[in-house]
DNA sequence: GTCCACGTTTAGACTTATTCTAAATACAGA
DNA sequence: TCTGTATTTAGAATAAGTCTAAACGTGGAC
């Protein structure tokens, strides 16, 4: 496992430190759309050395540039890190704050319906409710 | 022009002080969805006293909790607000920054899509793009 | 194998947006 | 007028994120 990770930062571009695969894997191993902070409380047991906070920007900034993960943004002034590059949105779940993907798939009629007055390059849904029937799958994986 | 901000301001539970006519007769003037310090700036020339930033922001704080006006996240970080209470969405215009308003209407399937999964309780749908034949009107007023 | 240049990491200082605090003001009603 | 309460103010405090300068680690040149 930490093998792919090795590779994948690589094959990127990055290179493969001991602090950034352990970020990359945490990154990789989770659904939860952490903070950097969540990531950097996450992280700082697993390595022999002491982390500092100013490498877990540095690394998330730079597996972002890469293309490794990229910034989801719901309540204002948060950034979280999603490592789910597929072509997605997010649900959030009113009551208890889970972010949950959402395949692009589902929501395909939003560039039609806009017409032909605004050329949309890209856009993101951030959608607040509840999900029906407990925990829902985490889809767009 | 002063009498109606006074009035919306009183029909809300908002005691209409001089700092908060004067913030939210700019908000009600512009479609510019500014930040904080846009709003800081824009008013504190307009009173004979100095204006506190704390005041600023109680104010705009008094005035979302109120519902008269909305906060709207664009980049991560920037909280910016927006009198315009009208159900609708935000366009980025990527090459100006500007953010249009875009009626709710326009994006109205994306309810219907989601199936029976979710149950949403509301969605804000953020779109990246260029306004065909430069600048849009700004809808959903 | 040694050395070095360069990329990386670290601790802590710094910046910026926002909130908090405590003192000063304003003012509606008794 | 008096007085209690709400508001405003300046500045301190907080928190996310960036910057800095020194220390570290390592892959090649030799
Ligand atoms: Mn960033
Ligand atoms: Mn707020
Ligand atoms: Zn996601
Ligand atoms: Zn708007």
């Amino acid at each position: 496992m930490k093998h792919n990770v090795e590779e994948l930062l690589s094959t990127h571009g990055v290179k493969p430190t001991p602090q950034r695969m352990v970020i990359a894997e945490y990154l990789l191993g989770t659904h939860s759309h952490p903070t950097a902070d969540e990531v950097f409380q996450a992280v700082k047991t697993k390595l022999p050395v002491s982390l500092s906070r100013a490498t877990v920007y540095n690394t998330l900034n730079a597996l972002v540039a890469a293309g490794v993960v990229q910034e989801v943004t719901t309540e204002a002034g948060r950034v979280r890190y999603d490592a789910n590059m597929s072509d997605h949105h997010h649900f959030v779940d009113i009551e208890t704050g889970d972010v949950i993907d959402i395949p692009a798939e589902t929501l395909n009629q939003i560039k039609l319906e806009l017409g032909d007055k605004y050329k949309v390059r890209s856009f993101h849904v951030t959608i607040f409710g509840e999900v029906v029937g407990g925990k829902a799958g985490n889809t767009g994986e």
